[in-house]
Order: structure tokens, then C-alpha cells, then sequence
RNA sequence: GGAGGGGUUCCCGAGUGGCUAAAGGGAACAGACUGUAAAUCUGUCGGCAGCGCCUUCGGAGGUUCGAAUCCUCCCCCCUCCA
């Protein structure tokens, strides 16, 4: 195991804030002393087990705990999951059965160990102690907090002072994670910057539970492919580390330039002198920041694939938007017709677009191309003859088959 | 339990009887420009084989030649009082 000053300077690189850091270094110098790891814990939704670059920043943490030798516990929240949505958002969350749960966490298992050390990682379910608690022991939990408490966290505050709802049961979510914490004996928890809240409650649930409090780490939020909103499945704005190369590179290439320096930040494993480097760089002009972005596409697309990989995503982008060419992999639709097709309903049938409203739409403003070929008339028609390629703007294209 | 304020197309938000598929903004999409960046400009932004028809303004009924707008009942949300 790793010295504490060279453990402490891996932990905290990126992060945003330690709590509190005397601690961390207590407990290091303890798990050093008696070679026992710590226990390292963070929990992930049930609900959606598509991973993204997101989610990395946190599981790259985990991994630094890992290297230095210690246990990672990593949380599925399937009981929290089933009482509802924790940010407040209207949706209602539909309770998982028991079986989405079982598929999400074998998704999760795959997903999360292209980072995480199988050996160090331990998947826990809090379901396994929370199905437990009986409301007993529920309204006990409850009466070790107060509404003042609750109503410092900045989502509630601002939330009950503008006169939005919050239903009671958001107040037990933090309790419950905070319980969680309690349950698995952590040491360290880390989390998002909008976790804070709740990872301070396990402080305090494990403290009048008589346990040393867990130290806790917020890790900033990854901004989404807009810059704007965190990334997110729901948004539509994430790069899943599941997707292939070439979508991945293409992704990371299309996001903003100041976008680019924030994903350098929190994904690469750049230091922080040679992020610097490049961005001078840029400013004095001497290199491109579409060359800089490449080089962060290539990093994250090799991190996830090979970079064998990442070249011929690299390749495959020159090819197709440079050069206005076409990827090698392009998607056929089958589609068996007797008669001549009226170009709009194609369109729909092939989901490149919404409706013939859509596509009629499309035609009009000179983004179908049929074979390279732009179609000007809405009333166009297509014979049903060997293969097509259908273009609908730069982005949307298939290749028709018919039978 | 009492009083009041709300629910409009993806989001915010105008609209109080016809000119309203519903202002404005945002998001999104397409075109131009470009580095699939940013900014900008233009256009589109319910559905339909489209200059017409159909479905939309919390839900169900009703008044009217005509309803997002008026009436009745119901559902949901918020605030204050208890």
C-alpha cells in the first residue's frame, strides 16, 4: 500500500470537496497501521443502467480507492429506487420488479467493470437491509432528524420557498441513503456535488449510531453533449461507454470548445499542467482546437474500445464528415414493397423520420437525398428496386433493401 | 374544514366567444456559413397522399351557428387560515 501523502494526493485529485480531509487522513493511517482497506462506498440508481461518461468521473475515483488497495461498495439502490424519484421531478417512478432489478445489476456488473477491479468491488443491494427495517424502526430513523435540518439542503429550501411541492417521502431518502451507510460500516462515500446532502446525513446517522462518520468526497457534475444540463439518459445528452467507437468519437467531437476543456478536466488522464499546456496553446493559436478535441475523442474512445479502434473512428469521422463521405457500417432496412413508395411514408417507415409531416417537411427544406441526390418534390416516389441510400441531413442516413 | 389562486401544444408562457393549430421565448430539427465548435442569418416546429380535412388547451357533459375562452359536475396542484 501506498504512502498516506501519496494516497491523499490521488484521492483528492479532481475532487471537490473532503470531508473533512483530518479524517481521511485518520483512517488511512489506521487501515495502513492494521492492513485492514477501507470501505468505500457509492450508490447508483436501479433504474437506469446504461452507463455513461457521467457516471465515470465517480467510478474513476472509485478506481483510484481500488489501486490503492481498498474495498469498493458498490451500491444498487433498488429499495430507494422502488419509493420514487429523489430529485423532485414529477414523474412518478414506476416500482422494479424483481427482475429488472436482477437484469439491471448484471447490465451494471458488465458495464462497470471496464473500469473497476472485479476482485475489489463488492455489489450490494440496499434492498438486502432496507426490506428489513420495519416502520418501527422506520419512525425511529426519522426521529433522529429534523424538518430545519431537511430544509437546508438547497433543493428543498428553494423548492418550499417558491411554493413547489415536496411530498414527505423525499424526506426519507436522504435518511435512507444516510442509513445505508450505516448498514455497510463506510468509511468513505462519494458521490456527485448534488449528493453532498445526503452523504453529510450518513455522517450523521452513523454518528448517533455511535460509528465513526464516513468522510465524504463530491465529485463535480459532468455537464451533458448541450454544456449546459448534467449529463443524462433522460436528457439525451450522455455518451454511454457502451456505445461504439465511432459514436463515441463522434460525440466527443461535436461538443462545444469550452465544453471540451471541462470533459479534459474531469475525464481525461491528462494532468492538470498539460490541460493547461493545451489550452495556452490554443489561445496563442498554434494548435487547432479541433486538433485538441481529436485528441481528447481518441483518449476516451481507445479508454472504452482500443486504440486501434480509436483510429479508425478517427478515420471513419474524416471520411464521412470531411470529406463528405459515408461510415463503412451503414445500418440496411429491409423493406418489402409491391408497388412504387410515396418518398415521406418511406421516410417513416425507415425512422429517420416522425411522421410524413416530418419528412414532407424535410423534402421541402432540401435535406433528403436519395443516393446522393436531393429530392426537392414532396411528392416524390421511390421504386422498390435493389438498395437505397437515404439520407435525411447530415446525420440521419440508411440504406433501403427491398424485397 | 374555510377562503383564494391555478392546470394551454416538448418546456416556460400569452390568450376570456369567431380573424386561434393557438402570440412570444426556450429547446429541437433543417438550410447557409464552419472545425458535425461557437456566433449569426433563414426556415420548420400536432396529424393526414396537404391550399382541404381531422385531433389538441386537466376530464366528462352542456349553452351557442361557432368554445382554450361561457355554464355544470369531477380530477389534480399551490397559498393562506384552522
Amino acid at each position: 500500500m501506498s504512502s498516506i501523502d501519496e494516497q491523499i494526493k490521488l484521492i483528492e485529485r479532481g475532487i471537490i470537496d473532503c470531508i473533512s480531509r483530518e479524517e481521511l487522513v485518520k483512517k488511512l493511517e489506521k487501515s495502513v497501521a492494521t492492513g485492514i482497506p477501507l470501505r468505500v462506498k457509492a450508490g447508483f440508481d436501479p433504474t437506469a443502467p446504461d452507463l455513461h461518461l457521467g457516471h465515470t468521473v465517480l467510478l474513476q475515483k472509485l478506481k483510484h480507492f481500488q489501486d490503492l488497495g481498498h474495498d469498493v461498495y458498490f451500491l444498487i439502490g433498488d429499495f430507494t429506487g422502488m419509493i420514487g424519484d429523489p430529485t423532485g421531478k414529477s414523474e412518478t417512478r414506476k416500482a422494479l420488479t424483481r427482475e429488472d432489478v436482477a437484469r439491471n445489476a448484471e447490465s451494471y456488473k458488465e458495464q462497470v467493470f471496464k473500469i473497476l477491479d472485479p476482485e475489489k468491488t463488492r455489489v450490494v443491494f440496499n434492498s438486502q437491509w432496507l426490506a428489513e427495517l420495519d416502520s418501527f424502526a422506520m419512525i425511529r430513523l426519522a426521529s433522529e432528524l429534523t424538518v430545519a435540518r431537511m430544509l437546508e439542503r438547497e433543493d428543498f429550501k428553494v423548492r418550499f420557498r417558491e411554493g413547489n411541492p415536496i411530498s414527505i417521502h423525499e424526506f426519507l431518502y436522504p435518511l435512507i441513503q444516510g442509513y445505508d451507510s450505516v448498514a455497510l460500516e463506510a468509511d468513505v462515500e462519494i458521490g456527485g456535488t448534488d449528493q453532498l446532502f445526503n452523504l453529510l446525513m450518513g455522517r450523521d446517522l452513523q454518528r448517533s449510531r455511535k460509528q465513526a462518520p464516513q468522510v465524504v468526497l463530491t465529485l463535480p457534475l459532468l455537464e451533458g453533449l448541450d454544456g449546459v444540463n448534467k449529463m443524462s439518459k433522460s436528457l439525451g445528452n450522455y455518451i454511454g461507454i457502451t456505445e461504439s467507437a465511432n459514436d463515441i468519437y463522434g460525440k466527443v467531437l461535436s461538443i462545444s470548445d469550452p465544453l471540451m476543456f471541462r470533459y479534459y478536466e474531469l475525464l481525461s488522464d491528462l494532468t492538470g499542467e498539460q490541460i493547461a499546456q493545451l489550452k495556452r496553446a490554443m489561445e496563442e493559436g498554434s494548435l487547432h482546437p479541433k486538433e485538441i478535441k481529436k485528441q481528447l475523442a481518441r483518449e476516451l474512445t481507445a479508454r472504452f474500445h482500443s486504440v486501434e479502434a480509436a483510429e479508425q473512428a478517427e478515420q471513419n469521422f474524416e471520411q464521412v464528415f470531411r470529406k463528405g463521405g459515408l461510415p463503412d457500417d451503414i445500418q440496411v432496412v429491409e423493406i418489402s414493397a409491391s408497388g412504387d413508395l410515396w418518398l415521406p411514408q418511406l421516410l417513416v417507415d425507415m425512422d429517420l423520420v416522425k411522421s410524413t409531416s416530418d419528412g414532407r417537411r424535410m423534402i421541402q427544406q432540401n435535406a433528403v437525398s436519395l443516393d446522393g441526390e436531393k429530392v426537392t418534390d414532396v411528392k416524390a416516389v421511390v421504386k422498390p428496386q435493389g438498395e437505397v441510400l437515404v439520407k435525411v441531413g447530415k446525420l440521419r442516413y440508411c440504406k433501403v433493401c427491398f424485397r
